[in-house]
DNA sequence: TATTGTTATACTCTATAACTATA
DNA sequence: TATAGTTATAGAGTATAACAATA
């Protein structure tokens, strides 16, 4: 393959633009979260585990966007400070259960007020309508079939 | 800051659905770069200079979504395989100039066939259309001012 | 034999600060 | 004194493979 199609400007480019567009809101949550002991990573997982309830590593691996063997150290952790327990089910002993404690509601709760106030932030600047619109393309774009599946 | 305010669903939490939306397109891009010798950074930082042509480095770093200091290490490795030029301009010798090589340029032709056609699928599946307005929604999000700024 | 998760490993990026050279 | 970039360092995530336990 040695073809010479152009490719698409950078702004352009879903992934770049993805990337970028992420970039520019995350400022305000870094600050956020750098307060709170938790990082990115471990926020996503209390995030998913209040709003799913108790989960298997697996699939909260793939709803907070992380690789499993990281899940695995994180969970760790995340279980020692409190935050989470784990836990195997009688019925299917391969699995582990994460579960978020009180505690880790806590910590989503603490940061509650200023979260909605960045995000009313975005919204003001941006327009509400458009956000929701931008939110529905979102959605829609991470249902889209993946590689070798039928589409 | 102890408020019980319930936070957004993750689906409709915006630093989440765009790491989602992203991870979602980034597994066949992955696959290509796999076979391309540079990784996804190393590929946005040829991609930023093809485009732009010879840049400072801070500037490259900003958009490339890298830090500075991330861009020194990736900027050497990627001099050292021909792949950039660095120089230090004369009228101000603080500055590093980084420049595509032909080489750099090579290697993008040679994936642009097969990114074109990664592009050409997700606009056949999320719609042409739907697309370009996405991609306008991304390209406005990255352009709100920022924290601190008048707005 | 497949699945679920853990461990191991090497590599890389992130984040911050300290430092150098230049302006 | 400020700017541009580099270096140093600690910490963490990524990616892959190998492994253990269970189904």
């Amino acid at each position: 393959m040695t073809d010479e199609l152009p490719l698409r400007r950078t702004k352009r480019s879903l992934p770049i633009a993805l990337l970028r567009a992420r970039e520019s809101v995350m400022g305000p949550i870094r600050e956020m979260l750098a307060s709170s002991g938790v990082n990115e990573q471990k926020w996503r997982v209390l995030r998913v585990l209040q709003e799913r309830g108790p989960s298997e590593l697996t699939q909260l691996a793939d709803e907070a966007c992380l690789l499993l063997p990281s899940l695995t150290r994180i969970a760790k952790a995340m279980e020692e400070d409190g935050l989470i327990s784990r836990t195997t089910p009688e019925d299917d002993r391969r699995k582990t259960i994460a579960a978020i404690t009180p505690s880790g509601e806590a910590l989503i709760r603490a940061h509650s007020a200023k979260s909605a106030q960045i995000f009313a932030r975005i919204e003001r600047d941006f327009g509400a309508v458009r956000l929701e619109q931008l939110l529905d393309m979102l959605e829609a774009l991470q249902a889209l079939p993946r590689e070798g599946e039928k589409g």
